[in-house]
DNA sequence: TTATGCACTTGC
DNA sequence: CAAGTGCATAAG
């Protein structure tokens, strides 16, 4: 019988990134396993952390002596053996911490807080007891330790062994309940006691009606006095006269239980999707893993071939992933996969609670549920037997995780469809061009469909040159011929959505003075001016304050709001079309939940006359009373120091535009732009993703950018600027000689937003085509910096970042 | 991440 | 000389 555990605790550094041994006492030798969770001691004090046993042993080959397992977390793993494996793979791949990374395939409330109490002892004196602990079994340390002095009082009653110190790992997750029947009584017992009820007692015998229909099944409360009319009372009564039992069952908390979603079949395939669903499904079944990319502009039918090929995963008795950017912007995509699949899906995104999210996750470890829709983190669903992973709009950086572990779900997706043998389908209107470009090699097999599913024309897209507007008229955000077919629209009834592109734009406050401009004291970045609050915020770090009504700077009056906001536009556009009712979407209109879904059916209804909203509204909506969409200003992100620009550009134009004449109504589409000629702009204006492909991969070719070439960032940042900059210098001579010749080192360079929450960032770009020392070389590099780090530097390595700012 | 030991300064 | 502060260190 093992006797050790190998365990890795929760305690992420460098040096704790390898798992430790603990000895397994006797009573549970038999049932730990790998992937459950333990509490172990750790460290010199009383510490006490959570960790994961990785590995069962019969022996350790550390000479010290072992501590014990405190207790064990779980009942069974919740890290099966595939996660395990993934746990190390994902913290090599992206350099970062292995607990880190098991900690991400887990929802959340399964990570452990940590309180720390203070107990009273034997030898705690009574002045002691009555100043601190007044009564109370225990008082949480930082309750206790406010002041400094208060702290050293502290240390000096637990060396005198007045207080204890006790670490409390607390298990966040809850499980929700509910109050149940159940009768123990046989049928023959309740139809006695239906004798021993006084005439009249209708409830009662309703009641006892109720229990005999249950054949010792539980069943709700509340469900069980609905369906049989009983009173609660009634049901206590009962409980006291010894016919019925009330329990607690668990309960999962359903995010979509009270949604109708109405079930659905499958629809007719046209030939182009008859050949891909064939090709992924002959795929299922094969030893090899397959990787598909599903190509196929909005409205060819996409989703249909992902429900098909799902579908026949299940019959095969397997399951299927469906991976989408962020479901709470596509509550569509829930509702067809719902419709289509039923019971049998769990849904995994942000927008669920903590404790939604908990539940969902173990239907699907259960086995109750074998169909997962979910944004990002929903890759590592723990799903068994998986026969399809599908990555819808698989060009969404959403994908990539911004911060440790910088995993990116289509190299995930792509190693569980190794691990199980499975194919993905990687589907986009828009690939990415890493992703197309393994196509063209081969490496992907390329599903093209080509046809719209109700075989309208994609709609008119017109650019409009705003310097020419600006010379004619005065500042405005709308150009004349957008203004003049948003008026045509209101006098037809149909309705017309409006983009704002917010990336690198936004309205701030400049004086006309002394252009002055009001910054965020704590980042290199102006202040955002948020009317429905009245203050100043910062985007990021969240600072906030009041709006000035003279400059700080010379004191004039001539202080003014300048820029876009969608607030900003909003307003000009109610002087400019008063008759129009409007609804606002953007960051601020939707941050309580389900404020998104809400605005969108008011849409839908036909409640308002012109959607306004950033990126946000580019995504998934469909509208068949949309006939016009707008992009005010379409190059706003084209000017940002990323060599993704153009394709971000070209993504959202072309995504944007597919919102408009969805149904039978044709739709047009209106750019308003100041780089009226640049090839972003042209191609997606003739919804040419071919032409856009080929002319960036020859930019990408030239530039020397992937996918031609592979790339790592590496960002330093420290409170002080000449610190991050001299240690950002020493390690690209510490670098060079490490990597091959043919490998380029960019940098480094200030970030382009340099200071963000009082730090002060810079980067170095390695790009490579092949360097086998570089896996080995960021390691290293990593424990080299580990001193650094406790002294301020901050060290992150980003493998194939997507953003260069 | 965090408690501890040790080196060193500070205060009486 | 005791107490206080700061930093390096190691964690089974």
């Amino acid at each position: 019988m093992a006797q050790i555990a190998q365990v890795l605790v929760d305690v992420p550094t460098m040096q704790t990134n390898r798992p430790y041994s603990y000895q397994i006492p006797a009573a549970w030798q038999s049932q730990v396993q790998p992937g459950m969770r333990v509490v172990v001691p750790f460290g010199r004090g009383k510490r006490r952390v959570q960790g994961f046993v990785l590995k069962l042993d019969e022996t350790t080959n550390y000479d010290g002596d072992l501590k014990a397992i405190d207790a064990v977390v779980d009942l069974a793993p919740v890290l099966n053996p595939e996660a395990l494996e993934m746990t190390e793979w994902l913290a090599e791949s992206t350099f970062s911490f292995r607990i880190t990374c098991a900690q991400t395939m887990l929802p959340a409330v399964m990570r452990a807080k940590y309180e720390k109490q203070l107990r009273p002892t034997s030898q705690t004196s009574a002045t002691v007891e009555q100043t601190l602990f007044k009564g109370h079994s225990e008082v949480p340390f930082d309750d206790a330790a406010q002041t400094p002095q208060a702290v050293s009082e502290l240390l000096r009653l637990q060396a005198a062994g007045q207080v204890d110190v006790y670490y409390q790992v607390k298990n966040q997750a809850r499980r929700k309940t509910q109050v149940a029947v159940k009768t123990t009584l046989t049928t023959a017992e309740l139809v006695a006691a239906e004798k021993t009820v006084r005439t009249g007692a209708h409830q009662q015998l309703a009641l006892l009606k109720g229990l005999a229909t249950l054949n010792g099944e539980t069943l709700a409360q509340k469900a069980f006095s609905e369906r049989f009319k009983v009173s609660e009372a009634t049901i206590r009564t009962g409980a006291k006269k010894g016919w019925l039992k009330k329990v607690a069952v668990e309960v999962y908390r359903d995010p979509y239980a009270t949604s109708d979603i109405q079930p659905t079949q499958p629809l007719q395939l046209n030939p182009e999707q008859q050949v891909a669903v064939d090709q992924i499904v002959s795929a299922i079944d094969q030893p090899a893993t397959t990787t598909f990319l599903l190509e196929g502009v909005t409205g060819s039918g996409k989703t249909e071939v992902y429900l098909q090929s799902m579908a026949a995963a299940l019959a095969q008795g397997k399951t299927a992933l469906m991976l989408v950017p962020e479901i709470s912007l596509t509550p569509q995509m829930v509702r067809r996969v719902k419709g289509r699949f039923g019971k049998a899906v769990a849904v995994l995104h942000s927008g669920l609670s903590s404790g939604e999210k908990y539940d969902e996750w173990r239907r699907i470890q259960r086995g109750e549920a074998q169909v997962v829709v979910g944004a990002r983190s929903a890759v590592f669903a723990p799903l068994t037997n998986l026969g399809l992973i599908v990555m819808d709009e698989e060009h969404e950086s959403t994908y990539k995780q911004d911060d440790a572990p910088r995993y990116h779900a289509r190299q995930v997706a792509l190693w569980r469809s190794r691990y199980h043998n499975c194919p993905v389908v990687l589907g986009s209107a828009t690939p990415s061009l890493e992703t197309r470009a393994r196509a063209e090699k081969g490496v992907y097999q390329r599903l093209v469909l080509a046809d719209r599913v109700n075989q309208r024309p994609l709609p008119q897209v017109s650019i409009i040159d705003m310097k020419k507007e600006m010379q004619q008229h005065a500042e405005s955000n709308f150009s004349a011929p957008l203004l003049v077919a948003l008026q045509d629209r209101l006098d037809r009834h149909e309705q017309s959505v409006l983009m704002l592109n917010r990336r690198g734009y936004s309205s701030f406050v400049l004086c006309r003075d002394c252009g002055f401009v009001l910054k965020c004291p704590n980042c290199d970045i102006s202040l955002t001016l948020h009317m429905d609050t009245h203050t100043m915020k910062c985007h990021y770090c969240g600072h906030e304050e009041p709006i000035p009504r003279v400059c700080p700077n010379c004191h004039s009056r001539q202080i003014r709001y300048y820029g876009t906001g969608t607030e900003k536009v909003e307003e000009e556009l109610r002087d400019l079309l008063p008759d129009a009712r409007i609804i606002r979407m953007d960051n601020d209109t939707t941050r309580k939940k389900g404020a998104h879904a809400k605005l969108l059916a008011q849409f839908g209804s036909g409640d308002a006359d012109i959607l306004i909203g950033t990126q946000m509204i580019a995504k998934g909506l469909d509208f068949p009373n949309v006939t016009l969409v707008g992009v005010l200003n379409a190059d706003t992100a084209l000017g940002l120091p990323d060599f993704r620009a153009s394709e971000r550009t070209f993504e959202l134009l072309t995504q944007v535009s597919g919102r408009a004449g969805r149904a039978e109504k044709s739709g047009h589409v209106y750019i308003q732009t100041f780089n009226p000629d640049h090839y972003a702009i042209r191609f997606a204006q003739h919804h040419d993703y071919e032409g856009f492909f080929k002319y960036e991969m020859q930019v990408r070719h030239q530039g020397g950018y992937p996918p031609y070439y592979f790339t790592v960032q590496i960002t330093a940042s420290d409170l002080d600027e000449a610190v991050a900059a001299k240690r950002m210098y020493q390690l690209l001579q510490w670098l060079r000689p490490r990597l091959a010749p043919s490998t380029i080192i960019l940098g480094p360079t200030p970030k382009p937003i340099a200071r963000v929450n009082r730090r002060y960032y810079y980067q170095i770009v390695i790009k490579y085509k092949q360097e086998p020392n570089l896996e080995k070389t960021l390691t290293t590099l990593l424990h080299e910096t580990q001193v650094q780090q406790r002294q301020g530097l901050q060290i992150g390595i980003d493998v194939e970042p997507l953003h260069f700012m």
